[in-house]
DNA sequence: GCGTAAATGAAAACGGTTGTCAAAATCGAG
DNA sequence: CTCGATTTTGACAACCGTTTTCATTTACGC
């Protein structure tokens, strides 16, 4: 049905980290593919909806997406510098938000979790 | 020096949740205050830079801001219905941040934490 | 007062994202 | 296969929050 979209979503499995839809498309473009930005657009969104790729903000709101290894909730430990980002579970993170939660008489509690450092090669690197 | 950056630090005082720019525009203009949209935006961008208030972005992409009682690290539990904000210390996940980080060979780790549900009155006053 | 520096705000620019709409590809009978 | 209906696509314009520009106003030091 839709080979654009699936064109999309491997693109985002060929990448080791986070990427925006711009990014996506510059990729694309350059390879050759022939693909609007409108459609990237409506393909990451699309597979965001669906949950088959993860998405967060940037600090200068820009939306990130990355296709993740696992369909289970996780969160993300982001190289800063080079995005290289390794799926991370956290039994302790999910235990402490429920129990914030229900200790101030909240509900529905759910959570946000990123962590970001500079990788091992990053920071070899950056020893100059 | 600067009475419009106390006007703006002031709303946010007085503010439960967090608040966007365009909101804290819009509230002091309705009081009859004499300011621009661009000072707003100036001054909360300078209250944040000093760390008086914390920043956040919504999901959709706004920026919003809260003066916040602690100066110290801490996250916020914020009800996802009226923005009632509760300040929370949360010494498990910094714990648990920095191991996962250093697990992974990652350093300088920092992580973004918040805990959103609906408050108890809020549940209450849904149970209609 | 008077000159210089900082603050202010209206309007234009910006950048990521979303909407519009007509053309192109795809599908489903017949 | 053919024709019409439906879906997908993409160039372009519209949007919206935010930032920049720049001329004006205000505050400060002397």
């Amino acid at each position: 049905m839709s080979n654009r979209r699936d064109a999309v979503h491997e693109i985002l499995r060929q990448s080791e980290g986070f990427r925006s839809a711009q990014d996506v498309y510059a990729e694309m473009r350059a390879e050759g593919a022939k693909i609007g930005l409108t459609t990237v657009y409506r393909a990451l969104q699309a597979l965001a909806d669906k949950g088959h790729v993860d998405v967060l903000r940037t600090d200068d709101g820009e939306s990130v997406y990355r296709a993740c290894a696992s369909g289970d909730h996780h969160h993300h430990l982001v190289c800063r510098r080079c995005g290289r980002t390794v799926e991370v579970a956290g039994p302790a993170v999910e235990r402490w938000a429920e129990a914030v939660g229900s200790e101030h008489g909240f509900t529905e509690i759910t959570h946000t979790v990123e962590v970001f450092g500079t990788c091992s090669s990053c920071s070899t690197a950056a020893r100059s």
